[in-house]
DNA sequence: GCCGTTTTCGGCCCGACTGTTTTCAGTCG
């Protein structure tokens, strides 16, 4: 089983023993097991299962390491599945209702049967959960109310669109005067490719009038809290929004622990602890003494020395670790090395490759997606429409991609665009790992991206193969979309990506991060130890349309949660850098 | 279940909010 396959069956059992009522600490030293399991390499869960050194590594003690061994050779625990068995299975479905927790579940499946969401319902209809101990006529409405909003809302949502939805609130809030500073927070602001909820943060001495101001705006469909210093609101899209308000003097730790990630926050406050303080949204205080963290921060007041993020990190030894980076997977570590990576950014990027016009299936034409580009400042702009076995995507054949690389050349020629346009094809890897195009017409491109259209399903090993042939291929420059996921709508195809990877690497082929906001493929998980490795990166918007060649930021974004640096990615080099790039790979 | 050691047990991050309660438990972030 690999290292996800791992993590997985670790945060079930924690789920499990949660609503099994287990010690909270055994949970999460579950919780932490699966989080250490994914920042190991494959190659390294070998080796330590294999000499048995498991235990060396922080956070996993015996327990786990035989049951990471155990999973790790056989596929399976026998644990995992006895705890398994011994609860029925709608349980677990049943912490999705907000307001419900293990406890309530264990009293409701105890006192009344419940074991699934339509019982529950079922339950909450009938009034017989308010009659429980510890419930009431409150808490039975905010059940039924929390089933309704899963049914209608429930889904996660992109972060390119919530991001859309959150720019105009954020610039709103900062347009009014009795607001000294504001900025979203949790997975928005650490962009994650999707996001649960919009979560913004004001700096204030008059919150009154920007709770109403928020609550009032005409995107929102439905209040569902309105105090003093908080607000939470539905909008139209079915996106919940809160908004928090605080003093000034509290903004920094508010945004940070804010921000999240959970994980992220758990370290901090750890290592603050090591260093005699207290880390809370309220502030940074000495941990010994009388009275609470708040008490003390607010006892501190605006003496804090802390006005920033930079100086809050500073304050605990490290160096400032952009939110981005903020998900619990070293990050600290690194920033107590001074081992952190400049990240790519947004005005990094000079060109865009992998694009699609009316040729194939893209809805504007050669000529509008160069002005496009152009208008955006790039430099360069890769075509690359599907190949002939796309036939749903109306892909070119071999005469149709020869008349496209002509009209691509007459209209560089030209000089009428400052842009200058790589002619390419997205060529289509066939079930057997051969080529759409024989070499003879791929030899007459700039470049080549290979990519997965069809035969999602074959088996692990078989796909993996059928993937290395193509990336084998002398003539292809990029591996477009590898896993082929589409995010809130189907996982990717089952593939061994270290291998993949390794294979990418030994070729000089590019692997693309795939800049679409539905597919951000390469997930950003495994781009840090792909890149330590040499593979180089190129980001994609796979634009189908003018307004798509700007996706490339949703892929900056992922590029930077995946710790990429300018010198990792094939776009941020100049043109002429480009083209000796892709002349070297031709021979 | 893990860790560290004052070395085999005791502590593990912590505060707000809600609804229920009449002093607090459960949930959430």
């Amino acid at each position: 089983m690999d290292k996800a396959g791992i993590a997985a069956v670790l945060n079930d059992i924690a789920t499990l023993l949660e609503l099994k009522g287990e010690n909270p600490f055994k949970i999460r030293a579950y919780s932490n097991g699966a989080r250490i399991i994914e920042t190991l390499g494959e190659e390294e869960i070998d080796r330590r299962v294999r000499e048995q050194s498991l235990e060396e590594v922080k956070g996993i003690g015996e327990a786990l390491a035989q049951k990471i061994g155990e999973l790790r050779t056989t596929g399976r625990l026998g644990f995992h599945e006895k705890l398994k068995a011994s609860l029925p299975p709608g349980l677990v479905e049943l912490l999705q209702i907000p307001g419900v927790g293990p406890k309530k579940i264990r009293v409701l499946h105890e006192q009344l049967g419940v074991d699934s969401i339509a019982k529950l319902r079922s339950a909450c209809q009938a009034g017989t959960v308010a009659a429980l101990a510890g419930f009431g006529e409150k808490t039975q409405a905010k059940i039924l109310e929390g089933i309704a909003n899963r049914e209608a809302y429930g889904r996660r949502h992109l972060w390119f669109e919530a991001f859309a939805v959150a720019e105009p609130i954020l610039a709103g809030l900062r347009g009014l005067p009795p607001v000294k500073r504001a900025e979203h927070a949790g997975s928005l602001r650490r962009r994650l490719e999707t996001v649960g909820d919009l979560d913004f943060l004001v700096a204030t001495d008059e919150p009154q009038p920007i709770v109403d101001w928020f609550v009032r705006r005409p995107e929102v469909k439905e209040i569902t809290a309105h105090g003093e210093t908080k607000a939470s609101v539905r909008l139209g899209s079915g996106l919940q929004a809160d908004l928090r308000l605080v003093p000034p003097e509290q903004f920094v730790f508010a945004l940070h622990h804010f921000t999240g990630s959970k994980d992220h926050n758990v370290q901090m406050r750890g290592r603050a602890l090591e260093r005699g303080l207290s880390l809370s949204e309220w502030g940074l205080v000495p941990a010994e003494g009388e009275g609470t963290a708040r008490e003390k921060a607010e006892k501190l007041g605006r003496k804090t020395t802390v006005k920033n993020e930079a100086q809050l990190f500073r304050a605990l030894g490290l160096a400032f670790i952009p939110p981005e980076l903020r998900e619990g997977q070293g990050e600290i570590e690194a920033a107590e090395k001074g081992g952190l990576p400049v990240l790519i950014e947004e005005a990094d990027i000079r060109g865009v490759f992998h694009n699609h016009t009316t040729e194939s299936d893209g809805h504007n034409t050669l000529e509008e997606m160069t002005r496009a580009a152009e208008e955006l400042g790039l430099d360069y702009l890769g075509i690359a429409d599907h190949s002939k076995s796309s036939f749903q995507a109306r892909g070119l054949d071999e005469a149709r991609l020869a008349a496209q690389v002509a009209a691509i050349g007459k209209l560089n020629a030209s000089g009428r665009f400052r842009t200058h346009v790589f002619a390419g094809t997205e060529c289509d890897i066939l079930p057997d790992g051969r080529l759409d195009f024989t070499d003879d017409v791929l030899r007459t491109l700039d470049y080549v991206v290979a990519a997965v259209h069809s035969a999602f399903k074959q088996d692990r090993a078989s796909q993996t193969q059928r993937i290395i042939r193509a990336i084998e291929n002398p003539h292809v420059t990029m591996l477009a979309h590898p896993t082929g996921r589409l995010l809130l709508g189907r996982p990717g195809y089952e593939v061994d990506m270290d291998k993949i990877v390794d294979a990418a690497i030994a070729n000089g082929v590019i692997i693309e991060l795939n800049a679409s906001p539905w597919r951000l493929d390469l997930d950003w998980r495994h781009w840090r130890r792909a890149a330590g490795r040499g593979l180089l990166c190129s980001i994609n918007p796979d634009a189908h349309s003018t307004a798509q060649l700007a996706y490339f930021r949703a892929g900056v974004a992922a590029a930077r949660k995946g710790w990429l640096t300018k010198d990792d990615v094939l776009t941020t080099r100049p043109l002429a850098a480009v083209k000796k790039h892709l002349a070297a790979r031709r021979g």
